[in-house]
DNA sequence: ACCTTACCATACGCTAGAGTATGGTGTCGC
DNA sequence: GCGACACCATACTCTAGCGTATGGTAAGGT
């Protein structure tokens, strides 16, 4: 079993519950953020339903978060999802914008602790390897291109990640349309490995092969 | 709709139909290579079912690849399918199969008809925009890694297309290891590339935006 | 003590697609 | 001109997954 660790608990407070007709179960739910008393958790919650789909789609894509699989694995019955959820459109829904502000942290994190941009662009390849379930979560989207609610994930998600970079390339002295270019070539190297990763073509993240690569890699991208 | 250039008629032919009960139609075909008399051809072949199939993978992806939807948009009905073919898996497999040999052959026709090894690279990534079926083939099976059918294929042709690379890199007077990090490094730039024209964040193919681009990485991927 | 709310199970109906079984043609060899 | 074969249609069965309907139960509030 996959382990979570963390992709944020708190926010993403559920705006609104379509108010389906049924008996009188769901219909408009108090989406109460906190007022919730603990019973030690042997109930599930939205978030639970959110990070195991997240975790489902790492390790068997997008295409396999179905509702009764995945509520198989949860042992629960989908009569519990559809209590939490309208369907599996939102929970994808739910769970891709739970990854994204995971991610933008992760960024923003990494902008914040790292001055030189040099480092920045380092660190940028050097964390494929950790932060594992993100990276496989983002490359199972990728995978994914084509799905509607995935595609504007990916095209936010990639063109923030491509400023950052873009950015990191200005301050170590290109030009704007240099550094843009630069960018996406890097990034393109970037999606190019994980796609190669995908297929079980990259040496293996601990090798001594694995540094040597990086170290080529970093040195025919960056300048200095 | 879609027009497939070529992609081989010839060869494969068929080498086992398993013999299912049934009455006592697809026991066992003949399987004959040529005498076939023409018809003008109103009836349909295998060779139009793996075209229609490699069609329909460049349009949708590997996992719309279904039989019923297929036969459907052939103008005829699954029974047809299953006289050609004992399944979807067979198709499957001799679709990629027929795509792997035209791929292959396009790449040792370049190699032969370049000489100078800095033009074969400048092709590698200018042919991109030509062979408009073939690299949407590929790039939804990119997008299908993971399939068991299609990794192997994926893995032969990135192995194929990377020593292509990384001979010409040798023969650019590069060392083997720098060379075999060099082509790996070039592939995941197209590869990249193609995930981003899956997610429609890559310059209009004819525009002087995406010569820049390639400009750009051609000048800091080739040396010279 | 009882009612409500939150959460879950059970049992249904529906759809798309995979295969199967078998009947119906047009065309060709002879 | 007729039988065989190649090709296709039709009509099933079967499965997985979506979504719905509704009943069950434990915990908390009052």
């Amino acid at each position: 079993m996959l382990q979570v660790n963390s992709l944020s608990e708190k926010a993403l407070h559920c705006p609104d519950r379509p108010s389906r007709n049924g008996r009188g179960r769901p219909a408009d739910r108090p989406l109460s953020g906190k007022p919730l008393k603990k019973q030690e958790r042997n109930t599930l919650s939205t978030s639970d339903w959110e990070r195991a789909a997240l975790e489902l789609i790492a390790e068997q894509g997008v295409q396999a978060l179905a509702v009764e699989p995945l509520a198989r694995r949860m042992g629960v019955t989908k009569g519990s999802f559809y209590w939490h959820f309208p369907g599996r459109e939102a929970l994808l829904e739910r769970a891709l914008l739970r990854w994204e502000e995971h991610d933008g942290r992760n960024l923003t994190r990494s902008l914040g602790e790292i001055d030189h941009p040099r480092d920045r662009l380092v660190s940028f390849f050097r964390r494929v390897g950790r932060e594992k379930l993100t990276h496989e979560v983002y490359s199972e989207l990728c995978a994914a291109a084509g799905h509607p609610q995935v595609e504007p994930v990916l095209e936010r998600v990639a063109e923030r990640r491509m400023e950052h970079l873009s950015a990191a390339f200005e301050e170590l002295g290109l030009d704007a349309v240099t550094a843009r270019h630069q960018a996406r070539l890097t990034y393109s190297v970037y999606l190019g490995f994980l796609q190669l990763q995908r297929q079980h073509q990259t040496p293996s993240l601990s090798s001594e092969e694995f540094d040597a690569y990086i170290e080529h890699v970093i040195s025919t991208l960056i300048p200095d």
